[in-house]
DNA sequence: GTCATTACCTGACTAAGGTCAGGGAATGAC
DNA sequence: GTCATTCCCTGACCTTAGTCAGGTAATGAC
């Protein structure tokens, strides 16, 4: 957000509406929160209970890094736990320095009555309001986790050969694989090289959501040819967070500090929504620019020259 | 709720989308709440502060019923800030055993500083967003506001002498008074003297919202006579809540439960929002049934009579 | 075999948030 | 004037949620 949209959004009352709303929620659903699960266990047990989860073995170190806790804090909360018959820690088979911990019967009723407990408190949240009510309560929720989610969503350039990189164009091109008709085997596609999508000859961007990899997009920037975008990617989980829209105008942006007038990209007619995406954001359908066999349109977009 | 409803809700999802929202939304709320008001003073410290206000000065037995604090855990939280000199405690110059608290100018500084955190906060959640997306956050947030400030009010039969039913009518009153273009004389209006309103010849509802009366509705229950609604009105504050669409429809069921067929009322042309709520409900407008002298409008609706 | 590293455990410690049982001063009811 | 009550303060105590500095056993690199 620029300074101008800070006051702008200061004088929309948004940011105002913003602090309503964390007083608000905070506060009830705190306050509920702590009544309805409160009093069985410890939250920080509770946490534990929940992260090991109902299946498998898992090994304590990972559960540890997923929660971001101290080594010796879970150790003792484990201890507890353990106490309480609640799980069972073993030395993992392969490597006896390691150990990992599953949930008994026990644990796996505590974790259930955990569950109701939730439930119950969600309830106790819809059960004043009447059908109209909920539904709106319901959609309504569902816009602010989903814009929230959106808005811890960071995007960063990254080398084309990184781990989170090479993920998304694995990604990318086995959901194409799926999708054309055609199949898609990148050795027939225009695949660009690394190299063209790592500065200086161009750059990747990708998009982490809690630490994964969940979106990715790269610009070739052609000295003396227009700026092109390739493989612009979403994966499932995060679509219909406007993360691709954000992927496009970062690129358009880059390519436009970079000095191109132009931007240009190629899609397949099955990537609908993509090219709802591009014709929605001022592109426009122009006769094909390269050879692309997989491509059916392509698109150009004149880009307004960075002044400073 | 019923258990029907439970059921309902169930099926829809919903229970199921509260608890994300719960999980998502509060947690990650409550995480940046900590990460921006935490740092600078415990969270008991910082409540108080901003529990105190302002300006004037205020009881301590106030402040401690308000935040539902034990008695020795303020003593001992005031010292905290008296000695940080935020805080003025002196003895409460009617009645020297109550002991009254007021900010200090560092006070207030510090205060102001929670404050800008707040809004820190605020915008750290609107900055990564576009000003679309940002317009469609801060209205599903003030739903959710909305409704879950909806899901805490409460509704409960009052006698009509009792002070919060006082206050309502009053209230009612004086906003007719102020509304009406022939002003409003409760003298010369047709109002129930209170034994109308009491059981057995009728009731008195009244709405809460955190301890305050906001709306009240009564009900008239004349022996072999339709049941007749009287006084419906929710406080300005507390508007948009579909709370005056909850007491109508309390008091039909209690009407229909009482044995009646048919519920009356009359309303003034003024009143445009209670007018829409009576059509949108199932009231069908009728002749004038009574001289009220205030009255424009006369509605009736056949209630379906009770089987059990 | 040596040595650094990894994964975990333990003991010592801290801060916050809170409860509980008195006790003293002021007040109000009688 | 007596006595119960109210308001507050204090000291003692508790749990939770951590942090930090070692220490130990197992492992992998050389």
């Amino acid at each position: 957000m620029t300074d101008e949209q800070v006051k702008q959004a200061e004088q929309n009352g948004q940011v105002e509406q913003v602090r309503r709303f964390n007083r608000t929620v905070a506060e009830r659903v705190g306050v509920l929160h702590d009544h309805y699960l409160g009093g069985a266990r410890p939250y920080g047990q509770a946490r534990l209970l929940w992260q090991i989860g109902d299946e498998g073995t898992h090994d304590v170190r990972d559960v540890r890094a997923r929660l971001g806790l101290d080594s010796g804090y879970v150790s003792r909360l484990l201890r507890a736990l353990e106490r309480d018959g609640l799980v069972a820690v073993e030395p993992h088979p392969g490597d006896r320095r390691v150990r990992t911990v599953r949930l008994t019967e026990a644990g796996r009723e505590e974790r259930a009555l955990l569950d109701d407990r939730s439930d119950a408190l969600a309830t106790s949240l819809l059960a004043p309001l009447d059908a109209r009510q909920r539904d709106r309560l319901t959609s309504a929720m569902a816009e602010v986790e989903r814009l929230l989610t959106a808005s811890v969503v960071s995007v960063e350039v990254l080398d084309p050969d990184h781990p989170d990189a090479v993920y998304c164009l694995r990604s990318y091109a086995a959901e194409l694989q799926e999708i054309f008709d055609s199949g898609f085997d990148p050795a027939h596609s225009r695949l660009p090289d690394p190299g063209e999508l790592r500065a200086p000859r161009g750059l990747f961007l990708v998009a982490h959501l809690h630490g994964e990899p969940v979106g990715c997009a790269g610009l070739k920037l052609p000295a003396g040819a227009p700026a092109e975008i390739k493989r612009l990617w979403v994966c499932p989980g995060a679509r219909g967070l406007g993360l691709a829209r954000r992927l496009l105008s970062e690129l358009e942006e880059r390519a436009a500090r970079h000095g191109s007038e132009l931007v240009r990209l190629d899609t397949n007619k099955a990537l609908k929504a993509a090219t709802r995406l591009y014709r929605n954001s001022g592109y426009t359908e122009v006769p094909a620019f390269n050879d692309e066999p997989y491509a059916h349109h392509w698109f150009e977009k004149r880009l307004t020259p960075v002044t400073r």
